[in-house]
DNA sequence: GTGTTTGCAAACCGTTTGCATGTCC
DNA sequence: GGACATGCAAACGGTTTGCAAACAC
């Protein structure tokens, strides 16, 4: 039986309420002062949990998990730059990828477009290096 | 400069050779046994200095890091489940993504899908357990 | 010969885990 | 009261780094 914390409640809330996927440290960070005991731990566990109910959405961007409190039909974009993460709320895209990928057996989720932000691609002219 | 080496040569050849994305450690066990003195430090510096290069592109799984070296224009679906990376060669999802991702300056580079292969859709019948 | 690369081991860093304590129902 | 969650610190695992020795050019 899973029960009600306050540290579970303000980890969820403050997933929710942030728009910038933050990593469990950001979460960490920003509780530590309202909630001075909260361990570090306790939200590394409760994020998982909430991933594992389907309730967010974990992001790998270079070593470090960040997470979106937002579940529902959208995509992301992850700069190879600096690592941001930009939301894009495109439902043809959704639509599109359903219909264009076939590979089979395979149940797509999510997309994520991998590139160069505004300021990286500035910065590097547009090519890799 | 940069100098030519066996483990160098070695390394890239590999990575060349397999379609399987494979982890810097997966090909220094490949290699351990025509080169015995092998590093794993040497094939993570390695493997990194292809990725800055474009030759190699790093695809992060779970907590692993997998390389792929094929960098032509393909996309790459991703199991949730087993990690499994599954490739698509679909030139009309890229130009379709492409047309309909519109998020201000950004410029994508490659797609990734995440989601469910065909033995994980299986086991879990769909749903996100 | 000189400057790059290697191998080794230690350091790193984000994340997870074991365990005793505290808390919710 | 009993199961579950928390806090702490230690462990973990993949990756990176410092340094001396080896090697390419």
């Amino acid at each position: 039986m899973i029960k009600q914390t306050i540290q579970k409640q303000r980890i969820e809330k403050e997933l929710k309420l942030r728009k910038d996927h933050p990593t469990a440290e950001m979460i960490y960070e920003s509780l530590k002062e309202d909630l001075p005991s909260l361990s570090l731990a306790t939200v590394y566990r409760n994020l998982n949990g909430l991933v594992k109910e389907g309730r967010a959405l974990p992001l790998k961007v270079g070593k470090e998990n960040h997470f979106d409190g937002d579940v529902s039909d959208h995509q992301h974009c992850i700069c190879k730059g600096c690592g941001k993460i930009i939301d894009s709320f495109n439902k043809e895209i959704t639509e599109e990828m359903m219909k264009l990928l076939k590979v089979k057996g395979f149940r797509p989720t999510n997309v994520i477009f991998e590139g160069h932000c505004q300021e990286c691609s500035k910065k590097q002219g547009g090519k890799r290096t």
